[in-house]
Order: C-alpha cells, then structure tokens, then sequence
DNA sequence: CTACGGCTTGGAGTAAGGTCCAAGGTCAAG
DNA sequence: CTTGACCTTGGACCTTACTCCAAGCCGTAG
C-alpha cells in the first residue's frame, strides 16, 4: 500500500493540490524550499505525497509570518541531532516569545475595535473615521514599523 | 503655547523620531501616504507634531498588518460626512472579522508551541526539529498562504 | 497524423516597500 | 571663509515572492 504510481503527481496536479502554481512549485524548488524531484525519461518533474506536505506546510509557515528565509532556515533543520536540537529550541522560544507580542498587540486592537464597532452602530456617530485612526494609532506596544524577524 | 518654531522639524529630525530614514518620509510623501509639506525658503521640508503622529500611526498600522495601500484609503476617509461614516463601520467589521480569524490563528499556534517547548525542556527528546515542523503544518485554520488583505 | 493540453527551460517582468547615490545648495560653528 | 552636517532632486537599485512568456518537447485521444 506503499508509494504506488498512483501516489506520483506531475507539477499542474502538485501545485493544484497545493492550492498553488506550477511557476510557484519550480520557484521554491529553485529558492531550496523543495528538494529537487525525481524526472521522468521525458523530463517531467515526479512528486509524491511528501512533497505535497512540504509545499503545505510552506504555505502555512507562511501565514504564521514566516518568510520564505525563514522557513528554509527552519525545514534544514530536520534530522539533525542534539546540537540541532538545542538549536531548534532557541528557536522555538524566541518565536513563542514575538508570537505572544503580536498576539498581545493584535488582541488589544481587536477589543478596542469591537468596542468602537459596538458604539458605531448605535444611531448618530459621525467621528468615526477619525477615531478608526485614533484606535490603530493608540493599539500599543511595539514602536515601530515592520513585521520584526523571529528567529534570531 | 501652540506651535512655536521649536515644533518645527527637519526631514532628518522627523525621520529620527519616527524611527525610519529621511528616504522614507519622502517615499510616503510621494506615495500620497503623507501631505506635502511647508518649505523653508532654501526647498526644506518642515513639519510639526502632527506629521509625526502621522508617521507614527503609518508604522503602528503596518504592524497591525495594513499594506501601504490599506492605510492610504484610511487615511483618506478621516473628515468625512455621514456617508464615509458608513463606509468606515463597513471596513471596521471587515477588519474586524479578519483580525479575530488571524488571532485564532496565531493563538493556536502559540498554545501548541508553548506546549511543545515545555516537553523538549525535560531531559531526554530528540525528535524536536521534526516535531517543531509538524507544528507549523498542523496549526489550523487558513489553508493557504500569504497574509490576505482586511478592507474589502 | 493532427490536435491539444501539460511539461521543459531561461529569462524578463511585477508589485510592494523601501534604500542608495551623485551633484549640488544651506547653514551654524570656528 | 572654510568645514561639516544636513538638505534638495532625479533616478537607479534592492529584496521578497512570485508570475509570465517564448520556444519547444511529451503524450494521449480522435
């Protein structure tokens, strides 16, 4: 039951799969996101399920905010022994830490929001916009611009 | 006590206050984000307190994680009547409804993580690399990639 | 045999968000 | 009156993450 032909997909149906490109698949293969596939006689690319995994797991990394540095900073990582390990963990904990950041950050602007949102509905507002700005200005605590790096 | 000539910055001043470079108040000046600006005789830019609390709120918005292009159309809507009112509620809900979604998100992401760098602290483990991988491809909600833009 | 869709490559293009540079003007200090 | 820090402009360049294109094979259905 293991690693049939029907297990093996061409690129369209990968990406398909995927939810993605073909042009994405070759980009991330030629960027060392994906390891490079076995070819048919024809040239043809050969993926199996682990590949459809990977490229999944790309995509979700991704709407956790990781860059596609990141990722192939996190996916070299994998069987590697106890010095990786440690390694992993360092990681691991400075991403819990900025994660519980942006969460704290994100939850605040959100009650701030409904709050706002609530008292809009009520009949006669009309400073409204000008107080949708206050809230995202105020929304606390990082000072400053761009989505910082976990990973150190 | 309003606007004495000590209000008055320079590009450089202002840029320093706000934490970016010179280059990229004038980047936002010409990409509509930010109004032109009084000029000295010599062609330098002056600003006051509310340029920079618009700078501010420039960075603070993009870390809540609105492109340019979102905060522009925000910023676009402050002073107007009624209508823009309604327009506002409108892109608050929406903004509302995908913060909640990326909160969810991230929250889940947060408690696994949490959970898993605990059990790698206690002696003896291993499989961590993998185990942080599996992780990230099993943290939920949204199936696919990049961050999707609030404001519809 | 002919279509027609899917695959190959290399290379160019795009959009967002800056960042840097050269050539030159401004201005306060010494 | 010279330094040196800061300002001006236009335009080139950078990174990230794709996205598209042309020219040409591959493979199957009619």
């Amino acid at each position: 039951m293991t690693a049939n032909s029907e297990d093996k997909l061409l690129i369209g149906r990968l990406a398909d799969l995927a939810g993605v490109k073909s042009d994405t698949i070759r980009f991330y293969e030629r960027s060392g996101l994906l390891p490079k596939p076995e070819r048919k006689a024809s040239g043809y690319r050969v993926y199996d399920a682990a590949a459809l995994k990977l490229v999944r797991f790309i995509r979700k990394a991704q709407t956790l905010g990781f860059s596609l540095d990141e990722i192939r900073r996190i996916l070299s990582l994998r069987g590697g022994g106890k010095k990786t390990c440690d390694r992993v963990l360092a990681i691991a904990e400075a991403t819990l830490e900025e994660t519980e950041r942006r969460l704290a950050e994100l939850q605040m602007f959100r009650d701030d929001l409904k709050r706002s949102v609530a008292s809009w509905k009520k009949p006669k507002r009309q400073a409204c916009a000008a107080e949708f700005c206050a809230l995202i200005e105020s929304a606390s605590p990082a000072q400053n611009g761009r989505r910082p790096s976990m990973l150190g």
